[in-house]
DNA sequence: GCTTTTCCCATGATATCCCATATATATCCA
DNA sequence: TGGATATATATGGGATATCATGGGAAAAGC
């Protein structure tokens, strides 16, 4: 499984391309398909990157759905009808398209942020003051990591 | 399995031909036949885009109604007995038959919306709407993606 | 005959590929 | 240790391929 870890700030070029993280692309790189997917943060301004294949789980989990149920429909709509599958490069650069650019107001700037089996794609400044809120949420409540569950009886 | 993720708008030219956007054709090209399956959807004024063999996957989820119950005939009728197979052109496109035009309200765009196993064909207007109304549903209902969780210890 | 469908090619926009360069990090050898 | 060389990474730009789209010619159906 991916693990993204850190957060690299890379350039937008004219063309809108940027390089992804050397790190990230190596997390990537076991994937068969050479890409990621990326789609709107419900919860912020920024947008959420997966690898190619865990798309493909989540997909083959909404299959445990009934077909044509409303769960399923609206789930898949706003999961797979708003994401943007995007390859990279052969010196690993995505096109970021323009709505995306808009929807987390990049400019000449991105901010990859590593969260573990996903990252997210920030607007440098506003990335800034996300982390500090966070970090102080976890001060305030106490928030804590919760301990492994046994291999054998996780929910995988 | 094909994977059909995020959306296309694509023009419809005077002769009633639509380009079926190339990330779609990708997942389809694995398939052994090459063309798509469309029926009407039961619930939107939307088209739902199939590929042959998952098409055939439905027949024998279907098969687990009673053969000659009344569901299984009304399944039947409003999915296999409405549904087209088509065939694309050397360019990649469809022709869509003139009463699915009408029945998805479309006119000079069609909206390809992918749903991971299938895809639903939009007019771009009524998609908008659709989709705010399934992130509303998906937010209000707290819907998230099941776990792999084994299929008899479910809590659904 | 005429209409409709299928096939083929042209075109502009865009994405992809490929190579060059700068900068940083790592490696090596005296 | 220190300096030189090699490797990896990010970035820039030009050449090439792909995609969506339009239109015409050939083929098929009525």
């Amino acid at each position: 499984m991916a693990l993204f870890l850190s957060t690299h700030q890379n350039k937008i070029d004219k063309k809108g391309r940027v390089s992804v993280p050397a790190s990230f692309r190596a997390q990537l790189s076991e994937e068969s398909f050479q890409g990621l997917v990326l789609f709107r943060s419900n919860v912020h301004s920024c947008l959420e990157g997966f690898s190619f294949s865990y798309m493909q789980e989540i997909g083959s989990r909404l299959d445990d759905f009934d077909l044509f149920s409303a769960e399923q429909d609206d789930l898949a709509t706003s999961i797979f009808g708003t994401a943007v599958q995007l390859s990279m490069d052969g010196d690993g650069r995505i096109i970021l398209p323009q709505d995306l650019i808009d929807f987390a107001s990049l400019d000449e700037k991105a901010a990859f942020v590593g969260m573990g089996a996903k990252f997210q794609i920030w607007n440098p400044a506003n990335f800034e003051q996300r982390r500090d809120v966070a970090r102080q949420a976890v001060q305030s409540k106490g928030l804590t990591i919760p301990k492994g569950v046994p291999k054998g009886d996780r929910n995988e």
